[in-house]
DNA sequence: TGGTCGGGTGAACGGTGTTCAGGTTAGTGG
DNA sequence: CCACTAACCTGAACACCGTTCACCCGACCA
């Protein structure tokens, strides 16, 4: 049998979602489909590259390109986020994976261009718009990697878990960070009403 | 020669600021000392334990403990976060490494409990404050890990230097979110002044 | 003088990403 | 139908990694 980058892509996403990031190899992916691990060198130049590619796959699956902006912006702020975050949630260490490919520079997906021009087109320049996107976009990293962290953490049954875990509703948490920082954004807005 | 942990942590963190936290590995520190690495293990019991300390010795260096906590709580939480972020700063890879550690449910000194209590100390639930001081941590992990990464980037001529860097002051832009998200929270206190 | 205990040895186990010279197979043009 | 090219793959090796284990030594204390 011989392979395509998405065959590759495919079966690595099944490894991920079943064993975890961690055992996300080189020669794992290699021996499951039947090859030698250097055969996959034939498709991506680096593990990197691979996971850049199934990062990538992750969010086309779990995001819908050009939902409608007729809502106002900081409810499209809101509804990328979320898509965002659902997007992660689906596969196993998914937020992880995502931020970490998104820190090399790689992931081409995150939508950090949508969530910008949004912000843009509530009447903010430039500059400022790309530096708030980029803050949502930290939080957001940080908030769902931890979230699905604690998440397989307690399905493991490796953790006390009357301690530390907040109240439950991790959505409602999560809602509520974002909701803190579009609404610091909202108070920079000269034509903001409270 | 017969080593300490602290004598190890401090190695640990000399090898780490010339070499960066990808080539921190037990055989390395235990090389740099003349020791077989399977001596580390009779100080740590794990790599994760001694990255640990390593970053918890950082933030002992970095920040100060009993900061006057008599102005007001969102000057408060902005030189909380000032102190820690230089404290990442200080060493290369820093900020990843605490944050790491910290993802791991180890490090002990990220001042997570000062800035939950000084939210709560503006009149906030404890559940919300909390809440807010995760979303505020998120943040400055995030932002502070990327800033890092894009500076020593920088300083290797790896990166075109033209594209996706922004304006340049990173420390206005840390500021910039930092006060986003704390405005964000002012404004759920009822009795929030603007 | 004997014992214990903190610290260290040396070798091994089972992994990891990556490289390289060479082999095979599929598909296309003549 | 045949030849050729390009895509795909092999097998072995390189240089690492974290961790474990049985054993050893030297200092200190009773």
């Amino acid at each position: 049998m011989r392979y395509h980058r998405t065959d590759i892509v495919e079966h690595a996403i099944g490894i991920l979602d079943q064993y975890g990031l961690a055992d996300l190899s080189m020669r794992r992916i290699a021996a499951e489909l039947g090859v030698q691990p250097s055969a996959l060198y034939h498709h991506f130049v680096n593990k990197q590259a691979l996971l850049a590619a199934v990062a990538d796959e992750i969010l086309a699956r779990g995001t819908r390109r050009d939902e409608a902006p007729d809502v106002p912006w900081d409810q499209r702020v809101l509804n990328l986020c979320g898509e965002l975050r659902n997007a992660m949630l689906a596969y196993r260490d998914g937020a992880e994976l995502i931020s970490t490919v998104h820190a090399f520079g790689l992931g081409a997906r995150v939508p950090r261009g949508e969530l910008a021009e949004t912000i843009r087109s509530a009447g903010f320049d430039d500059s400022f718009s790309r530096a708030a996107a980029t803050t949502i976009l930290h939080f957001v990293f940080g908030q769902v990697s931890y979230e699905q962290l604690s998440l397989q953490a307690h399905s493991d049954g490796a953790i006390d878990d009357s301690i530390d875990l907040p109240a439950g509703n991790a959505t409602a948490e999560f809602s509520l960070g974002l909701t803190l920082i579009v609404d610091g954004i909202g108070l920079r807005q000269p034509s903001y009403e409270r």
